[in-house]
DNA sequence: GCGATCAGTT
DNA sequence: CACAACTGATCGC
């Protein structure tokens, strides 16, 4: 359908370059270990995990990039046929191992593409990027912005990283006798559980696959697959249920940890002896707040076993703000828009662009349609989804129960547009290895 | 068997 | 109810 000259995590044919942000499954759909459509950039770790995850893969069309690096692409006008230069930089996005944002420069102007990314004010690691995207543009203006807007509302309000893994700690070390069960992705979170293995000197139980890829990452020694070392284990959270805990409490008592952005919680937890401690809220990057539900975004309680944490690897509202008001970018478009909830960036930040927007109808045309934006000779397609299509969907699988399968292959169709990006028509040119 | 898509889960 | 991220079933070839 369309094509473009560079894409970022998407994956079908016509590019002349294809970017990687990170390797989770909803960036990498359309990958399969026989894509063959040129060559794919990424980070240097994302490409020491690539082979785990599609062990078929021609390993030959990876180009590695190192962070805070500007490098050349040579590409093509598809139209013209002339030489087109396009300038790249990763930077770290510092969401899971691997994760980076991609800096563009082309005759499209300057473009951030920030993948799922969270932006802490208090992380060392959070300034190094700020210092690297600062002196990458130096004085120049960022003309587009694709953000990740996963918790772009002013709801969405959690602590920093450390401060949610002093919680978690604090929950372990207040449950001295049992078993604990941490659910998490099969990437992403290392952090979490290597600061939980240090704080507490314990191993943490992970599952044969989840060991491999933290071996590739570097842990080499708070990590074990035998069950018998330890009584703190990180479990898939597909796994990570009710019923679960309670099979597992049938056994030995034992609690479970959910590390999420999102108030997962439907019981509010009513203040007192909390089952931790006191809270640190020391060098939080976002304040606790009441939540419309009641419930407060720390630790709590979700059930008999379970706790939730507000450990997240998207940046919170506030961090999102700051990170829009630093770059002051001429357009911005969010690249998840799969909520119902979901509200065009612009919106909040307008204001921190160049121009006053009458966001709401901007927001209208972008997702109602495949909006094409035309920059000098670039068209730059933004594929969102549509947060009714979503809904409708629901609502008519519901409905519908035998009759009717003619709508199926519009909504199949929006479906497919989720995230990523791709600029402009082309051909495809020889390449020049990177590295 | 393989890739793409759908349905469903926390 | 929300999310991001994932598994497993099913479809078409």
């Amino acid at each position: 359908m369309e094509s473009g000259i560079i894409s970022v995590d998407r994956w079908s044919q016509g590019s002349q370059a294809y970017f990687l942000t990170h390797l989770h499954a909803d960036h990498t759909r359309g990958l399969t270990p026989t894509w063959k459509w040129g060559p794919l950039f990424c980070s240097r770790i994302t490409a020491k995990l690539f082979p785990l995850k599609f062990p078929q893969f021609k390993l030959s069309l990876l180009r590695v990039l190192d962070l805070g690096h500007w490098y050349t692409l040579p590409l093509f006008s598809p139209s013209s046929g002339q030489p087109i230069t396009v300038h790249v930089m990763a930077i770290d996005a510092h969401h899971c191992p691997g994760a980076v944002m991609y800096l563009f420069r082309g005759e499209f102007g300057c473009m951030l593409y920030t993948g799922d990314f969270r932006w802490e004010r208090t992380s060392r690691r959070a300034q190094i990027a700020r210092n690297m995207l600062l002196n990458a543009l130096k004085q120049e203006k960022l003309d587009s912005l694709y953000l990740d807007n996963t918790y772009c509302n002013p709801l969405y309000s959690f602590p920093s990283r450390e401060v949610a893994a002093r919680q978690v700690v604090n929950i372990i070390s207040s449950h001295p006798n049992h078993d604990i069960v941490i659910g998490v992705d099969s990437l992403g979170k290392e952090d979490l559980l290597h600061y939980v293995s240090q704080v507490l000197k314990i191993k943490i139980w992970v599952w044969p696959e989840r060991l491999q890829t933290m071996h590739l990452l570097g842990f080499q020694d708070n990590f074990t697959t035998k069950t018998s070392l330890t009584r703190v284990r990180a479990i898939p959270r597909y796994s990570f249920s009710i019923e679960t805990l309670e099979g597992l409490n049938m056994m030995r008592p034992t609690i479970g940890i959910m590390p999420s952005g999102l108030p997962w919680a439907k019981e509010i937890f009513k203040g007192k002896g909390s089952a931790f401690g006191p809270s640190p809220s020391h060098g939080v990057t976002c304040t606790n707040r009441k939540k419309p539900n009641g419930s407060l975004a720390g630790g709590q309680i979700y059930n008999q076993y379970i706790y939730t944490v507000p450990y997240s690897e998207h940046s919170c509202f506030a961090e999102i703000k700051e990170f829009v008001q630093l770059l002051q970018p001429a357009s911005i478009k969010g690249i998840v828009a799969s909520s119902p909830s979901y509200v065009e960036p612009l919106y909040y930040f307008g204001k921190f662009c160049g121009k006053k927007q009458e966001s709401s109808m901007l927001y209208q045309k972008l997702w109602s349609e495949e909006r094409v934006e035309r920059v000098e000779t670039i068209q730059i397609k933004s594929a969102t989804k549509t947060t009714n299509s979503n809904l409708q969907g629901k609502k008519r699988r519901k409905k519908q129960v035998g009759l009717l399968v003619s709508h199926v292959n519009r909504v199949s169709l929006l479906r497919r547009l989720r995230r990523g990006i791709k600029i402009t028509d082309t051909d495809f040119p020889a390449y020049e290895d990177n590295i």
